[in-house]
DNA sequence: TGCGCTAGCGTGAACGGTGACATGAAATCC
DNA sequence: GGATTTCATGTCACCGTTCACGCTAGCGCA
């Protein structure tokens, strides 16, 4: 294939040197080159080029679920879109793998680490950090998306203080009975940090942590709404709501929709990732803005620089976190 | 590397064997290859492989826009869903490409075609054929989704029964004063197969169908909201709403709760896709099912199947769609 | 005993590029 | 005007695998 491309020109290595256009290539016959190639509707083999090279120009990425039920959390669906846009931007492709069934923990780590087509690796924290482990051991530049405990880069949002801030929110406009839908992985770090930042925010009011108005959910719309479900069939029940995503959040304004419930007069909901959907919805909704594209795009930078040679801390980097408040917090009624 | 492999077991080429597990290898040394392999923890290098074999057990996947607006849709989620797992069952891996802002039409093409990194092609329809012809010109085995003109095998729904049925739905329950939300882009031959349904039912039953009460949105639940505005500002509003997927049918329903005007007793609604939220609503939503995951999973079988030397006709496969009755379609109000 | 067959393994040549170095011609220098 | 530098191009080895052979030893069989 090469060769019928300097049959056409003149040369042979030359033509290498036109692909890479590197210098000390006369004009006149890069652009013989050039024809030629158009000519013969030639195109160089990335297989050839990352044997010789030893690289192949793409990142893998490896998702924490299955494609679809990945995509369907708006805050990975934001986070891996800025990951998307900056690797096309520097002319690398994006390699996916996902877990099957039957290992959900390592199976797309393994998967990735067993071809060995891939430059860079790029993680979404949460299942658990053996399959970063798995990569790191098989000698990849890992950069991780959320909260390791793992000693490689990460960029990971500020969730303690974003958790704090949101806390302190609903503290600062009177409320006391402060119910949590969390997630249901207490192993998770960003859950951990996130927890923290409410209880600091409550010990700096004077106020303990209400354990029993800790419920749980799997971060989906329905599973918010079951979450709330039982924190309102309780004789108690709260008068505020800090859910750990928008899903979860609105989950619970459906509910007290059902109930009669009026938000944000009666019960103030707060979320979690700022989705494009919090804005939209009536009330809007209040919500820890996470800038997860950003985040994307930041750890994408980061692999990027690594593979380029810059040598990279394996420490986090943290963006920060922002309250933005709307329509569904209100002051908390007296009495 | 390979070099090593043989060192520590005692011949060269047998290790390929061994890797591929072909026969005609001695139990014995077949084991003594596999210590050896995992004692120095080698991995055959890919880019190696696919040089000689001429092939990269990768499949690209062509997206119509960039992943976080892609995966924005659920039908589309679902669909690249089905593919990513057939894919990964298949032991295959999966390239992603997503347009840029430069040139949506065909960047992602391009860019696919450039490095020669995969063996097939799966084309999400969509943004018109030119870049399904760039990539058939270069050589790949490309199947699309969706509907498409040119001539390459591709599975798509059956758009026009299915818009047929939920029309005839509709005509049942005594509604005449039918109103359509489509799509914004008229070229698009999805689109012209739902009106085409939605037309020869009306026909069949000696209706015209009423042009002017044909509103555009572009997918999301937003702009489905807004051409309800536009639909129940009229004079002589509909009494039945049918939207060309959930998400619009979602937001004329939101915007029919803010007016006050009752689903399904004053109005009814009915979606296309059958995404899982459809199920979920209050009232929930009467939609036409598209089995979006089965059409990719049919893709990818099929182009998986071209892999392997399986011809196959560049003709439509088509996926029949079924219209599912839900809460939010009732008999219209007599007078 | 001699022959052919087969199972098991090794050999050499690609696959399609890249990079280091060598070569030759033209341009520059003294 | 010869020596030296510079620029443009060619040569060669190698990246790590697979594939099509070829070789050898052991076995069965006449």
């Amino acid at each position: 294939m090469r060769h019928v491309a300097d049959r056409a020109g003149v040369s042979y290595q030359t033509v290498s040197r036109v692909i890479n256009d590197a210098d000390g290539v006369a004009p006149a016959t890069r652009d013989r080159v050039l024809a030629a190639m158009r000519d013969l509707n030639y195109r160089p083999s990335v297989a050839a080029r990352s044997l010789a090279r030893a690289r192949t120009d793409t990142i893998g990425l490896v998702l924490p679920f299955p494609v679809d039920v990945t995509f369907a959390n708006a805050h990975f669906l934001q986070t891996i879109g800025g990951v998307d846009r900056v690797v096309a931007e520097n002319d690398y492709s994006l390699l996916v793998s996902s877990p099957n069934d039957e290992d959900p923990a390592l199976s797309a780590h393994r998967r990735m680490v067993r071809r060995r087509a891939v430059d860079g690796v790029i993680v979404e924290a949460g299942m658990g950090d053996e399959g970063i482990e798995l990569l790191v051991e098989a000698g990849y530049p890992v950069v991780a998306i959320g909260h390791v405990a793992v000693a490689v880069p990460s960029v990971q949002p500020d969730d303690e203080s974003g958790a704090y801030g949101a806390m302190q929110h609903l503290l600062a406009l009177g409320h006391r009975r402060i119910a949590l839908i969390a997630g249901n992985a207490p192993a998770n770090l960003a859950q951990q940090a996130r927890l923290r930042g409410c209880r600091r925010a409550r010990i700096d009011a004077g106020l303990p942590l209400d354990e029993d108005l800790v419920a749980t959910g799997e971060f989906s719309l329905e599973s918010g709404h079951e979450a709330a479900a039982r924190l309102f069939d309780r004789a108690d029940p709260p008068t505020a709501v800090l859910a750990f995503n928008d899903a979860m959040a609105i989950g619970a304004m459906r509910l007290l929709r059902e109930r009669g419930i009026d938000v944000p007069h009666e019960v103030s909901v707060v979320g979690f990732d700022d989705t494009p959907t919090a804005s939209l919805l009536t009330p809007s909704l209040t919500t820890v803005r996470i800038f997860s594209s950003e985040l994307g795009q930041r750890a994408a930078r980061t692999l990027i620089g690594m593979l380029h040679g810059t040598k990279v801390p394996p420490v986090p980097a943290v963006l920060p976190s922002q309250l933005v408040v709307r329509q569904s917090t209100a002051p908390a009624r007296r009495g």
